[in-house]
RNA sequence: GGCGGCGUAGCUCAGGUGGUCAGAGCGUGGGCCUCAUAAUCCCAAGGUCGAUGGUUCGAGUCCAUCCGCCGCUACCA
């Protein structure tokens, strides 16, 4: 019986390309969870989008003198292609800026308010008269009334590190032309949050199969009492609110761009030609999985399923499987610092899979990991291509000079045989087991583990002697080696698919790896081989190091 | 200031509910082999699990304090 998966991953912000933390924290977790569960024949939905509105991005366009739509799209084209270098297989990566999002945005919005879960407001809000806008909190300078420090923002003083209220400041100046703002009162819907602090309370404690990060984080939110939150904003660029008075204000970004993961759906749904298929991924029995960073945690579990209560008749979030942080050389990726690895320029460069590999390898599941390039050269040679890469072409190659291009027949399995075999099919079933729970570091070592094991196998049989004086036993060999080969390329695909893929042709398998599902083929007898080639390039350390940490700062 | 995280072999990291938990990979030293991208495979050395107290029959694993890094502090997404 297939499952029903939601895999709905966080919205990247349209305002600047992708790094590596992106992929660490969401995008490479999301998609090698939906790429197992695809091949284990489950029904899956992969959702995600641009987040297209917002200052920031009004901000970019203006200095660009531009405009905001025009920004978002070229950031949003970007991304469309970052995943499909990256192999980040959505089955749909959309935008909050299409006419689908604003309709399903309206109605949830119309749904709250009319259940009674939204009411008006004011609240201050600093306008600035000479950009004609309101500011947000950040875009408020002045001198800080601590430290005495001139470029404290409204939200905090860098200097001294004290958080502030834009009204703490002296000489309040516009950050943009520093003119001096206006404080106005402006009225906003809010979202009544602290009306379903008890319901969240109690269903975020059934939530077991969450990480302990999670589980802690939203009950400390939750202890220190869940504020109601202004949901609409004085800005131009977004979405409209559905309310007569309103037409000068827009929906707040973090309102709207969380009801995409349902918008998303729909959109799928309609491409389909089945406009109510998005039902079995958010109605009944169906599970869906949030896969963002750890900054975004309380959105997704608090707010999003306040709404979504408030809402009533769809799926709360089965698992929000938050990642940590990667850092990069130590210290944290800074995009106005150029401390970034910036995936459209890595992609330049170098192959998705190593980097998949290291991603996955040392992901920030429980804790911060670093990304540093020595260990990006160092595992790509001494561990994808030493261990994985490697195996692979030796077996290939000696089967392909020595058997004519053809996988030989095997004869009967010896105990050593049936060994190795026997932990390929256990290998199946390990990694099926982590990747089930999320455990991704751990499923992609039980997948490796496996190619030890074959590598060891060979040692002991060593096939280069028995071809001189049992040929037949050298056949069995290969035989057996390649069907643990074949494992390796399903338990392997959904992190590395570009060389599954590859490898799966280099096996001479017939139609689409994905046909094959969660299992191997053996014996591969008779399959003929093609010319065999290396699954990855060894890279140069010093090279690649200098190389790319100049690039750095 | 408040809140939180981290500190485990040279390096990068694992270590659900305390009792083979002192580990893995890489690196290093030694050895075998030669099919393979000088890769594989075998063996070995290496850590008082940041410090100090405490709870316990027993603590990287719980509590307190301290030291050293780091992040967040909700209208920036």
């Amino acid at each position: 019986m297939p499952e029903n998966i939601l895999v709905a991953v966080a919205w990247p912000y349209a305002n600047g390309p992708l790094h590596l933390g992106h992929l660490a924290g969401a995008y490479l977790p999301a998609d090698i969870f939906a790429r197992y569960h695809r091949m284990k024949g489950n029904q899956v939905l992969m959702v995600s989008g641009s987040d297209m509105h917002g200052t920031p991005i009004t901000i970019s366009a203006e200095k660009e003198q531009i405009s905001p739509e025009e920004v978002a799209s070229r950031n949003h084209r970007g991304f469309l292609e970052s995943w499909q270098k990256m192999g980040i297989s959505f089955d749909l990566f959309t935008s909050t800026h299409t006419e689908n999002h604003t309709q399903v945005v309206h109605d949830m919005f119309l749904t709250l308010m009319n259940k009674g879960y939204l009411y008006k407001d004011t609240m201050p809000s600093a306008y600035c008269p000479n950009c004609t806008r309101s500011l947000p909190d950040r875009y408020i300078e002045g001198e800080c009334p601590y430290c005495h420090s001139t470029n404290a923002r409204g939200d905090q003083c860098d200097e001294c590190g004290k958080t502030l209220n834009p009204n703490d400041l002296i000489n309040l100046r516009c950050s943009i032309c520093g003119t001096s703002p206006e404080i106005r009162e402006s009225e906003h819907f809010y979202f009544k949050l602290s009306a379903f602090s008890d319901r969240l309370e109690a269903w975020a404690k059934e939530q077991s199969q969450w990480k302990p990060n999670v589980y802690s984080f939203t009950m400390r939110y939750i202890k220190e009492g869940l504020r109601d939150r202004a949901i609409t904003r004085d800005l131009e660029w977004g979405i409209p609110v559905p309310v007569d008075g309103f037409e000068n204000k827009r929906i707040y970004v973090w309102f709207e761009a969380v009801i995409g993961y349902l918008s998303a759906s729909k959109e799928w749904a309609q491409q389909n030609n089945d406009s109510e298929a998005w039902k079995q991924f958010w109605q009944g029995d169906s599970r869906s999985y949030y896969f963002i960073g750890k900054d975004n945690i309380p959105f997704h579990t608090l707010i999003w399923p306040g709404m979504l209560m408030g809402y009533e008749g769809l799926n709360l979030p089965y698992r929000v499987p938050a990642n940590e942080y990667l850092t990069l050389e130590g210290k944290q990726f800074s995009t106005s610092r150029n401390w970034a690895v910036w995936l459209p320029d890595y992609l330049e460069r170098y192959d998705p899979d190593p980097l998949r590999y290291i991603l996955s390898v040392n992901m920030p599941e429980t804790g911060d990991t670093d990304f540093s390039w020595r260990e990006f050269v160092r595992r790509n040679n001494s561990e994808l291509v030493a261990t994985y890469g490697n195996l692979v072409n030796r077996v290939l190659t000696f089967t392909y000079r020595n058997f004519d291009g053809h996988v030989p027949a095997i004869g009967e399995l010896a105990p050593i045989d049936n060994a190795l075999l026997n932990t390929a099919n256990e290998t199946l079933n390990n990694v099926s087991e982590s990747l089930s729970n999320c455990r991704f570091k751990e499923g992609i070592k039980s997948a490796f583990a496996l190619a030890q094991e074959a590598n060891k196998y060979l040692d002991e049989k060593a096939p280069w002697k028995a071809i001189k004086e049992n040929r037949d036993d050298a056949a069995h060999t290969l035989g057996v080696v390649l069907g643990a080969i074949s494992c390796l390329r399903t338990v392997l695909y959904p992190f590395l698919p570009f060389s599954s893929e590859k490898l799966h042709s280099l096996l001479g398998s017939k139609g689409a790896i994905t046909d094959i599902g969660w299992d191997f083929e053996f014996p591969l007898t008779d399959h003929a081989l093609p010319k065999p080639e290396p699954l990855f390039t060894k890279l140069d350390d010093e090279e690649v190091i200098s190389r790319e940490t100049a690039k750095l700062g």
